[in-house]
DNA sequence: CGATTCCTTGACTGACCTCAAGTGCCGTGG
DNA sequence: CCACGGCACTTGAGGTCAGTCAAGGAATCG
């Protein structure tokens, strides 16, 4: 019954608006889940009859071309919305990125207690609106910015997102849940230019990769200046 | 006192949802506002404090780089909401495409009355999805299509936001609210590339562009399959 | 310790950009 | 009504950046 209580986004997911009862009430048809990581929660062109939160874990918000090339859309952590409320086939596959546990409802089920709702509407449209921020200002990376600046962009973003510390030197290191593949797909390139930014900042001393995953910020200002801001 | 009765959007923008006293209580706020073709009603970087409607016309959200890259982020018709609520500075523009009319808030003003009001807030959360739901349409498009392919996706696009009928033969005719220099920051291309790839679609028989910016679409299908769908 | 998978690097190609010169449209004024 | 100028668009030639194809190297797993 309260699942949600001993909930690890308990204060930070949409639910948080809500009051005990209605938790409860929602918790009735909530279903824990865990995903491995590769594994497709939703596929492009289902009607979308999925909603929910991520509680742990990152995943992927994703569409592809019938010749199969691949556009990441939007990545969701814990605590993140996933999914589309309100009636609308959405062309999008949700896919784990590292093994993850997600809180999910049928659509019809979240709308019916949504529809009730204010405060979890409001929270709900907070998030959307931030979710629409990051979208357009991927847009403008994806229009606009050239090879390196992506990276650099992205590397940024991640350590923010991830909330990477910076040490005593301004140092900041943390580890990517993307492989090169992954990155790409994010940024609209392919994976050997992805590679080739890569090395490149590290050669002009930005940045350092010491293992495949872990990035390393050595200099915050110079990689910001390479991400065109 | 009812300027809202009177207004052209008056059954399709949010404030559709209101009660005829929430909607005075609004309307005491509310600015109608004329903007002339290719004024600037909110500069990046703005603390964003208006937000509002659109009545008549058609604006374009954009951001830009400091060396002059322009990426235009989304574009607002009429009954389309325009803004930022609840305290963001968004970094974008919105400048107006043709003369238009708006009806602003002040973003406080706003908020104030949006937070009393779930059916004003179901409203524009719908619209905030469906933003979000076009935006990431945008990014695909931007990370993975070709030149033709966006020009060809485009004209499809204005002609659905348009309404642009077809008549018995299937054709479509419309006009552009866009010059080409514009349709080039909404795809993310230069203004020759945007050039060559209707001269292309044109010699193809897909579409005719008899005035500058008259477009007609000869063949739908041919054009979807020039689309990448 | 081998096998697989993921990443890097290199050489080449090609799509789009840049720079530059037309061409046609449209409003203005004769 | 036509001549003119300006501006938006088109077209061309050449360059560049990222993509493609292919091979080699490094990490991770059994």
């Amino acid at each position: 019954m309260d699942a949600c209580a001993q909930c690890a986004v308990r204060e930070s997911a949409i639910c948080h608006s809500l009051t005990d009862d209605k938790i409860a009430e929602l918790s009735r048809h909530g279903h824990r889940r865990s995903v491995r990581r590769g594994q497709t929660l939703v596929w492009e062109g289902d009607e979308s009859l999925l909603v929910g939160n991520v509680i742990e874990g990152v995943l992927k918000l994703s569409a592809s071309t019938w010749d199969g090339r691949d556009q990441t859309l939007g990545i969701a952590y814990p605590s993140d919305f996933i999914g589309r409320p309100f009636g609308t086939k959405s062309r999008q596959s949700v896919v784990a990125l590292t093994d993850a546990e997600v809180c999910t409802f049928t659509r019809s089920d979240f709308d019916a207690v949504a529809q009730n709702n204010p405060p979890l509407e409001h929270k709900l449209l907070q998030r959307t609106l931030m979710d629409l921020d990051h979208a357009r200002q991927w847009m403008f990376l994806l229009g606009q910015k050239s090879a390196v600046e992506r990276v650099a962009t992205f590397l940024l973003d991640m350590a923010d997102r991830l909330g990477a510390p910076a040490d005593e030197d301004g140092v900041i290191a943390f580890d990517l849940p993307f492989g090169r593949q992954e990155m790409a797909e994010v940024l609209g390139l392919t994976i050997e230019t992805v590679s080739r930014q890569i090395t490149k900042l590290r050669t002009s001393g930005l940045i350092d990769a010491p293992s495949r995953r872990t990035v390393v910020i050595l200099d915050r200002d110079g990689l910001e200046e390479a991400a065109g801001y």
